[in-house]
DNA sequence: GATGAATGAGGGTTCATTCAT
DNA sequence: AATGAATGAACCCTCATTCAT
């Protein structure tokens, strides 16, 4: 019950912010939304900010899954690549990621904690990830990573490369999926001609 | 003159919505800071939104950015791109910029003309004068790179792949020259193993 | 029992009612504090003023002032005075009894009927105490007083004449034994030149 | 202007400071009654108990005036003290002050800051102005007292025995004319017998 | 009898904006 | 052109109280 109501209203809280940042978004805006009232926001939750912050943190783990989460077993380094790089982008072009990474940089200005919180759940726990999968493949002789966190980095960022940015100042609407593949194919390209066995 | 007080107005604006982001950032302190009273802003600009939007109009103008303006002729590509990434990289991740990054790309989501007019007169602007380099080292052999347009891109992004990251959420302060020394010559070690002739 | 119960809580309203005043007390903190539920508390007190009117009821009903209780048996007037004085101001210039003070005093304005509760068990009960002494002691010729109750105000007000009023208004802490011995030799002393024999 | 608009502020704060209390006064209810907005409050107030602060500090200077304010020359100091006397018992216990009182000393717990302030411009001027006199009939041996503040704080006392402490609990209404004289005519009695050249 | 989630009115406060001077 | 007093809506948050369990 007291689970659910929770949820709900996390649910909802994350709704407004991401329609409206989280400054402009308000307590009453929510607790109408949800058909609640504002009193029970605040049973469940002390404070706007600590709303936020946990909303931030079950977006954070909710998407790391569905990154990371698919089979990374592969022989073929590029294909598993050009397949996670394909879920990645998609993910972070996507109207929902966009806009709730737009609310966390603008609130990591002013509250460094959410920023971190999300760096760590998010982005963080990403790049950590995919440097495990390079560190075995360099084991195996697959790849050439002496540095594996940065060969991550890199190969996340060359991910980044032309979409995202474009997206991230909303200077272009979301990427068809084909716009995403040639993006990543290039990103693939890049990396494996750098750090092929 | 007129043109004056317009231009200390949004002087003042400027170092205000640097410190706070736009919506904390009230009429009632930018005019205390001008040393005006509210009264005179709205002589001049009808709303803080359009306050904020000549002020970001102004900021790109003056940003004709420095980094891609240096010497950009050289025979060794490798050599310039270390240059050309330390000045872009320390630019990037200073505090003033960041800030600003984190501002406009908050305001982006509610307000696209905005995002746009950043984008061009700044990444948009940088990414293709870097990609006119790429073009003509391609045209005299230096460089490999059929798409120069993707390959400034993707050097940028390379830059982009550790330090910045982590200051855009506020995870890191402003980070040492030697540290953007490293990440740059990463970037350019990897760009190079798949751009160079 | 429901009798535990019901005097458990108004040990503890009395602990807020205390320490913040009736206002500042909230129903929250006493149940908290109470370690159970606000629920609960309504089960007992219909509302948070009746509650606090018990709460005031029964402190005056315990507060069978021991101050006048002593050997009041003394054919030295002075020495009575004297000694029952301290023992008065003492207590009176205490943290507990000024935040007592301080919070019926406050409420007697919109409640009249909790300070009229209070004064006859306090105050009221005290000053005909002493005027009972002073009685007996004029019949006995050791004291001029033909009135009495008079006389008894007349000498506890002496005896809350410097400290008293300043603690009242928080503009002392408390007082050193010392101190409150020389505040009442003085009112002994004014007192005796009026009604010594 | 201005200064008439934040007096006419202090005027309907005092009202609904007086009707009400501190805690119990809303900013709302002052400016309704004002017939102006909460912003104008702020304008004039940084907060609620800024303006209260304000508040009572106006009303102490007025207070000290009225009480303290009459021809004090004459060379028969029972007589003096009997019109000053009269005085202040009819000021101290009018409805008004005794409202006045019950909301500071109420606030003076939770804030010690109003209560010293309180403090030093209302009853701590006037036993000052009183001791001043004194110590002046002392000089020309009309009256012997050692310690003149002292003095002026027993007879202030004295003063106060009956009458005033029966209205700070409300347990007593206005007294009419000849109470309070009678009070005050036996205050002088007792201290003139203690302290009577 | 006890609970505690839910309520909703109201608290103090801020702020973009207007307008008479 | 410049002012700054005034506004009033909206903000976040608190709290006494109710009621189904």
């Amino acid at each position: 019950m007291a689970r659910d109501r929770r949820s709900e209203i996390l649910d909802v809280a994350g709704e407004i912010f991401l329609e409206q940042g989280y400054a402009a978004a308000s307590m009453s805006a929510i607790a109408a939304r949800l058909g609640g009232s504002k009193g029970t926001l605040y049973n469940y939750f002390t404070s706007k900010e600590e709303l936020f912050r946990a909303y931030v943190e079950r977006q954070c783990a909710l998407s790391a899954e569905t990154i990371f989460g698919g089979d990374i077993e592969s022989s073929d380094i590029a294909a598993l690549l050009t397949d996670l790089g394909f879920r990645y982008l998609t993910r972070l072009t996507s109207d929902d990621k966009m806009r709730h990474l737009r609310t966390v940089i603008a609130e990591a200005g002013r509250n460094p904690e959410i920023g971190a919180m999300f760096f760590e759940t998010g982005p963080g726990s990403g790049r950590r990830r995919l440097a495990a999968i390079f560190e075995r493949a360099a084991a195996e002789r697959r790849l050439n990573a002496p540095d594996p966190l940065r060969a991550a980095d890199q190969f996340l960022a060359l991910c980044q490369a032309t979409l995202y940015k474009q997206r991230l100042f909303n200077v272009a609407t979301v990427p068809t999926a084909d716009a995403i593949r040639e993006d990543v194919k290039a990103a693939v390209a890049t990396f494996m001609a750098a750090y092929g066995a």
